[in-house]
DNA sequence: TTGAAAGCGCTACCAG
DNA sequence: CTGGTAGCGCTTTCAA
């Protein structure tokens, strides 16, 4: 039951001061060569594997432990591609740190809120939630560095994400190019997940920003083309899933162009209507093997920005980037 | 800039001792009522959340951290069902101790070896890896408790898992009902992932525990049918992938029954060869949507039970349960 | 550039 | 059932 070597060992082998011994470990530039040196060489021959992290955060208030504020359920943030690139993403960002990752829910349950405003983090990623959702205030209150992907936008929140209304924008502009009935199929609304077509829909009645902000950007290509947004029919999915891109497509049957919210959703519209101009949204393989119209962005690296960024590691989030995959849906012409 | 109230501070309110509050919050059992009320009220008053973390670890030697080794890359295992189910489960109990999650991954870089060595962690869950796998003697070596799912066995290492080889028995006697000619569609035998065909291979051959398990059941079962397992046909395809599930389907183009590792390379064949009997495992909606026969688990289940053990919340782990899902492929009638 | 002292907040141990 | 004492291993502060 050899217990573990602390510091003060290591700096007696090295014939130094405990204080020696932690400033190499955490301002190594503030001790000279040969301390370093001996340091290390004590270190390796007691294996010694560095300071202890209970007793650092005890002094240091430090807890090594970055929160990570998912869903409702986390199974459901699982089963989102999306939310799962995001989540490699820091957790690859956890490794390089040696940090621990703790899962929060973010059900409207108040237990989910206590949750946040106690749990032992140095900070918080949020995916991204709907503009009224208390966690972002409670999040804030803690008084630890915050960050969230999507937004909403929030004071003393830092968002990491592309910009989708630009980018709505430019694969709107690619899907409607020989349409001259378009349509558009959206993620739902708001939390209420209410299935239903509404014709130009005000973008900022949204409270899910992602949504808004796509829809905006669709609208401005919509009336770029010509039309008059009120003329334009916009069903909203209850969930983002192939089967509903599917049953909206079939409402949707005097329609030659449809511009969707997702790659899921893009599929199952082509599940019902092989003919029409489909674009989507993220680049999964499935839109690839489609050959589906789509905006490509790396969830995986937004995600390691973030945490980066929450973590300290980094300074400044890192513009987010996407790009427009043009692939043959829609059609070259009409 | 209120600093957060100590227990110091939640005894001096409640007019007792420190001992007592921490007893509170430890072993109420141990504390008068009367005590455990004055606590609770000065707590509240006080804004007292419970005992800080860090210095209980200190103190406690405990981390409040929980070691998960994945597979290579984590972002392979957020992409495997199975995995993110187990891993989904995890996330659920660490979330009833308030514990985090340290998620590491498993190549075989030496680095990922030490990573675990000096994890921060009151133990470990592993997901199923090789039966050679250094990692097996690293974990243990720590002397913290240590879970694998599905295998291998390994002395010091608390197992979770169905009785993959009994499963495997049952759902091949479903599968090889009416068949004049059986296959097997495999998972890998060993890391290398060799994508090959072999007449009646040892399954003890398979560094992997699982393909071991249910290449043994299906042995069984293709026995107890009357053939000759070295007759048999197993395709071992390079990675459990539906399109993988097909090739193999086109090179076994003579057989009227395949028995196969995975619901997704069970679909494969499906796409392949509609009118084969084809069995799966693990119940996937997919599978469910097909009219797969199957083997149903709950990974979640598992996972939550493994770490209930290794945070000590459970003193064992229940048996993990399994179920024959028969549906109409295979046909009821040749 | 190095070091001594103090103490972060808590719980193991022992005493009553 | 309650409480005092000691000290977990480290880093902040101050001094040399």
């Amino acid at each position: 039951m050899s217990t573990r070597p602390t510091m003060a060992d290591v700096a007696a082998a090295a014939g130094v001061s405990t204080m020696s011994v932690s400033y190499t470990y955490n301002q190594p530039s503030r001790v000279s060569k040969a301390t370093r040196e001996k340091v290390g060489a004590a270190a390796e021959s007691l294996g010694y594997t560095g300071p202890n992290r209970a007793a650092r955060s005890l002094r240091s208030g430090k807890t090594n432990n970055l929160g990570v504020v998912l869903t409702e359920k986390l199974t459901y943030s699982f089963e989102n591609p999306q939310a799962r690139a995001f989540l490699s993403g820091i957790a690859e960002a956890c490794l390089d740190t040696d940090t621990g990752l703790v899962l929060l829910p973010n059900s409207r349950v108040g237990v989910d809120l206590d949750r946040v405003r106690d749990a032992h983090v140095d900070g918080f990623v949020l995916w991204t939630t709907v503009v009224d959702d208390p966690m972002l205030e409670v999040a804030v209150s803690t008084g630890k560095p915050v960050c969230i992907q999507g937004g909403p936008s929030f004071p003393g929140i830092q968002l990491v994400g592309i910009d989708d209304r630009a980018a709505a924008h430019a694969v709107g502009v690619a899907g409607l190019k020989n349409s001259k009935h378009p349509a558009v199929v959206s993620f739902p609304r708001n939390r209420d997940r209410i299935g239903e077509t509404v014709f130009g829909p005000d973008p900022d009645d949204s409270t899910f920003p992602v949504t808004a902000a796509r829809l905006a950007g669709y609208r401005r290509a919509v009336v770029e083309a010509g039309f008059a947004w009120s003329d334009i029919p916009v069903t909203f999915a209850p969930a983002n899933l192939r089967s509903e891109g599917a049953a909206a497509a079939r409402q949707l049957a005097d329609r030659d162009a449809i511009l969707c919210s997702s790659d899921e959703l893009a599929l199952g519209v082509l599940d019902a209507r092989p003919d029409v101009a489909v674009t989507g949204w993220d680049d999964s393989e499935a839109a690839e093997a489609a050959g589906l119209t789509t905006v490509a962005q790396s969830l995986y690296d937004q995600g390691r920005d973030a945490a980066r960024w929450v973590l300290g590691t980094a300074e400044v989030i890192p513009r987010a980037q996407w790009s427009l995959k043009i692939r043959r849906s829609p059609p070259a012409d009409g």
